[in-house]
DNA sequence: CGAGGTGTTGAGTCATTTCAAGTAGAGTGG
DNA sequence: CCACTCTACTTGAAATGACTCAACACCTCG
């Protein structure tokens, strides 16, 4: 929505002001950048991961496959999500991270946040925050797979994806969704096959319109009628932020 | 496994030394004590909710009803937890919050974390890391509701609470297990009436024996052939974390 | 033009749910 | 101490939503 360099700026200013000092911290964390193809595998679950990923262009999803092959997709990642928080406290990477689209990431090492736990304990704060965000649309995505039908996950999704993208892009008129049918599914606990039946049905009601990699949502308030839910990047309560004073150099 | 008088403290010495420094501040956060009884709701999803919570005694789970009842368990806490976090970032709480056991519970507002984030960066990091685990930890039952059988999603949870048991109790032989077969079921996506069938079972095979709020896993590595666990609780990677030095008071 | 990835569609199967009835145990009050 | 009540759990039979299997259509890319 701005005109940030960087999209995790653009994404963390939606939510708290950042000091020039912030900017700076984080300015440091997309240094380096490296560039994937689509379909590729950046790291596997086991592996001993020591970086972090600040994610600047294309879509990326984390999976975990069980030992006969039935996958479960964990996260989607887009342009200003930090990846990897999750595998923080552990020696090994929880999760394989692979590619959708051709992606450039910046790579940076765990080691670089204890500068920002050090310098800014508000930043320290929103960075929290915002992975607190990011797990409230984990719980919602739960709810979904535990308890909803087939049409009511994928309609849940969509309207997950959208509003986060919405963060960073204009999806009125439709946005890129560079996710197959069985990446869909093996985020939701379910099949292609069902996905495709879904997706299907929902494009001859009128409710969306496909293309390859793309998809517009005519009306998310029709489409909300399927399926409860319920927005998480709306707006951040940031009263119990500390001051922006703190130790500096 | 420790004598310390909080279990929140016992808990996080797992991971990593704690100072005198950061003890005192863990322990303003136990300041004041509250008890519920069991089956009583704490607060409801939607309410606005300023304070965090210690577990001191008890289990508590929260939950997440859709308009026509269908309800799902999102996250059981024991003593030691703190409850809350996610809810951070946001005026209203995400979920419900209901007692399976009689509790006490030590509220602290959410600006009592502002004093953490700015005088010990180390202990914020190892909050941080634990709320990393706790995602970890939920991640793998989204891969359990996502993509596992009955059974299999059954014995996953078993062996989940076992673990995260463990880390203040001794479960060797047997343990308290208060939910019942409902919870266990909106925990995992299931009927009460398949919880059930697959707990009989796994009785009657013998690797489990059940008394009433109670359950004793013969043994957990026969158990594990079921379904494919992972340790989360084992070890912190806390290298990233910042050095001792700090400001302070 | 062939190959591979992706999506569609139909028919049959199956795990889990739903519905329903019944058992067991804990707690309460007479 | 015995009904009485409530909740939790069990068990069977029938219903069902999603899966599996399989064939086919489409598109992109080399």
């Amino acid at each position: 929505m701005s005109d940030h360099a960087s999209c995790l700026v653009a994404k963390l200013s939606n939510f708290a002001e950042l000091t020039e000092d912030d900017q700076r911290l984080l300015a440091r964390l997309e240094e380096d950048t490296r560039s994937y193809p689509a379909n590729h595998t950046v790291f596997r679950g086991g592996e001993g991961v020591d970086n972090l990923y600040v994610v600047k262009r294309g879509w990326l999803f984390s999976s975990s496959a069980l030992e006969d092959g039935r996958r479960q997709v964990m996260m989607i990642h887009n342009p200003g999500d930090i990846i990897g928080l999750p595998h923080l406290p552990f020696r090994r990477s929880l999760h394989d991270l692979s590619t959708s689209t051709p992606v450039e990431l910046c790579p940076f090492p765990k080691d670089s946040l204890d500068t920002i736990l050090s310098r800014s304990p508000r930043l320290t704060a929103l960075l929290f925050a915002f992975s607190m965000v990011e797990q409230a649309v984990l719980f919602d995505r739960l709810q979904a797979i535990g308890r909803m039908r087939a049409r009511e996950r994928v309609c849940h999704l969509l309207l997950s994806l959208r509003s986060r993208l919405r963060l960073t892009n204009d999806v009125e008129k439709g946005f890129s969704m560079p996710l197959n049918q069985t990446v869909i599914g093996d985020a939701l606990g379910l099949t292609n096959v069902s996905v495709s039946r879904v997706m299907t049905g929902l494009e001859q009601e009128g409710v969306l319109t496909r293309g390859s990699s793309w998809l517009w949502i005519h009306s998310p308030e029709e489409l909300s009628q399927h399926v409860e839910f319920e927005e998480r990047y709306a707006h951040l309560d940031t009263s119990w932020f500390p001051s922006e004073t703190s130790a500096s150099t």
